[in-house]
DNA sequence: CTGAAAGCGCTTACAG
DNA sequence: CTGAAAGCGCTTACAG
């Protein structure tokens, strides 16, 4: 009794255990009707291949780790559905490891979760993808991994990104469409490598429009919504832009703090847009314009190279990545100018 | 070369693997010196005893499963964190299944996820908890599972819980000591259990201070918005109550809705409570009064439950269950009546 | 197209 | 306190 073994599949469809291994894994070579008997016995015993078993004999455990460090917990939760789901269909599980990107022994925690479960694969999501010291593990390692949207070196390994200047450049077309022709710009945090590429895409559509950025219309921000607060009193003084493009939700909702306390009137006043269509986005008055990032289908293709081998070491010239599109959400923050 | 196994350890350290097994298992009868020699070797080796040969060799697998049907982001992420860290402290590791409680193969992808992973217990969050056919395949293969804040048939397994009836008392007697005698009540869906235990202890409280409870001032919702701006309209008419308190904040955010909507200001006119602590509660103005949950430590207590083999089949008598304390968040939405 | 043998790295059940 | 043998349920590497 009990569970299921393959040598009582093997035993009842009169084959031998490795031919109920080649029907279970999808290998070549077994007759069509040899394969339908083996199917049959085992839907009937409800066999499932052991994955400690599997994972002993092969070099495969069917394990992927995700590893995070709480970015937010709706970016948490969109990447582990979009990971899950490829696991499943792929016969794999995802097993999740919450860590302190701070924690001085981070790496020896990587090293032992990977020796002892052999992960097949670790999917990395901001900021722990930018931490040298585990990828140095990792590769030490020869485990294969995929980095989401990484700042840091980003072509060290394989990846998942967005093209954050085309993006910004879209965005900034919307602004320009709607007949804004003053913009203010609050740049993302000097560290961040998505910064600048979000400011050249400002950039690039204002000179594409034949619009001057001036210098005074771009502050420095730091992602905080303090320093959207800030970056929005510095400029919404005499002779204040329409509109104002911050690279990301927070400073965004900075800046609009910072328009309510000099009493204008957003939409109306002044046209805010922001990036990354976090929760906060949708919850403030009126509903913040903004990019989003398609966060499930990237953490759904890093599961992917990682189960179709194309995120294995050593890689053969550059590193796999793969580019997905963003999705523009206009809300009610951005109107035509006054 | 590649990665040591046991019989590496055993080799150097000049003894048998039986031995290497008792010292990595924590086990009795092994001479401290042996011990200390087994553990230097295997230090210096960065040995980790496989995960997959274990389970193969033994019974148990160390990995523990979380089923989730997201119920809100940052209750998954606080569920997940309290029991990845009990998982971590025991050598085990934590393995992610978001389900769709509404599908019809949720059974059998139960079944077969049990199966493959030989886990060694579940945890269940609502609503998934609340799924008998869930529970039915795990009783019915014998795997340990705990149901976090269980509705329906809250005695079949074993359970971690909430004092919900005591804490709504207890936000309601805060109530009253702020000064508030005529105190609005918004009833939660009534298919959660949580509902009735919400409102007899605010029954509970009201009478222990000898103040009247009238029909007109418990309005029944279903734990949204919608039905808390219902409920709020409902009790904000001519001779309304001071406080309203709602049996979770969703619906709390509702009341101040329709309080704005009639012209009142919160919390001058109208002071109001919620229940769960949700992320908007401390993001809304003025931030809302709630009752936190223990979230994390509820799951941690779960994983404890698995681990230390409380969960396991079959109970003794009534299946275990630990209910953790509560956590009143007084904030700006709750001050004493004009 | 199919199978017999060996072995993956541990734990279990005994023996001493 | 310590160890030799068997076996967990698969896959790998061969052989036919």
């Amino acid at each position: 009794m009990g569970v299921a073994t393959i040598n009582d599949v093997a035993r009842l469809a009169g084959v031998s255990i490795k031919t109920v291994s080649r029907v279970m894994n999808r290998e070549p070579n077994v007759r069509e009707e040899t394969r339908a008997k083996v199917l049959s016995v085992a839907e009937s015993l409800q066999y499932r291949p052991s994955q400690s078993a599997r994972s002993l004999a092969g070099s495969r455990s069917f394990l992927i780790g995700l590893l995070f460090d709480n970015p937010s917990a709706a970016y948490v939760t969109d990447v582990q559905l979009g990971a899950a789901a490829r696991c499943r269909a792929s016969g794999r599980h995802l097993v999740i490891e919450p860590v302190d990107t701070a924690a001085p022994d981070l790496p020896k925690l990587v090293r032992e979760t990977c020796r002892a479960l052999r992960l097949d694969g670790v999917i990395l999501t901001p900021p722990v993808c930018d931490d040298a010291r585990v990828l140095d593990v990792l590769e030490q390692m020869g485990v294969p991994y995929v980095r989401l949207a990484p700042n840091r070196d980003p072509d060290r390994s394989p990846r998942v990104t967005m093209d954050d200047r085309a993006a910004a450049a879209e965005m900034t077309r919307k602004l320009i469409a709607l007949g804004h022709t003053d913009i203010g710009f609050v740049i993302g945090h000097p560290d961040h490598g998505a910064s600048e590429l979000r400011r050249q895409g400002f950039v690039d559509a204002m000179r594409e429009a034949g619009l001057e950025t001036r210098p005074d219309r771009m502050i420095q921000g730091r992602f905080s919504f303090r320093s959207g607060f800030d970056a929005g009193e510095a400029l919404l003084g005499q002779g204040r832009p329409t509109a104002v493009f911050a690279s990301n939700d927070d400073m965004a909702l900075g800046v609009m703090a910072a328009a309510r306390q000099l009493g204008l009137d957003v939409p109306r006043d002044l046209s805010i847009a922001g990036f990354d269509d976090t929760p906060a986005a949708q919850s403030v008055w009126p509903p913040l314009t903004t990019v989003a990032q398609p966060i499930g289908a990237m953490a759904a293709a890093a599961a992917d190279m990682i189960i179709d081998g194309e995120a294995a070491h050593p890689h053969t010239g550059a590193p796999p990545s793969r580019e997905l599109g963003f999705t523009l959400r206009m809300r009610g923050s951005t109107v035509e100018p006054a």
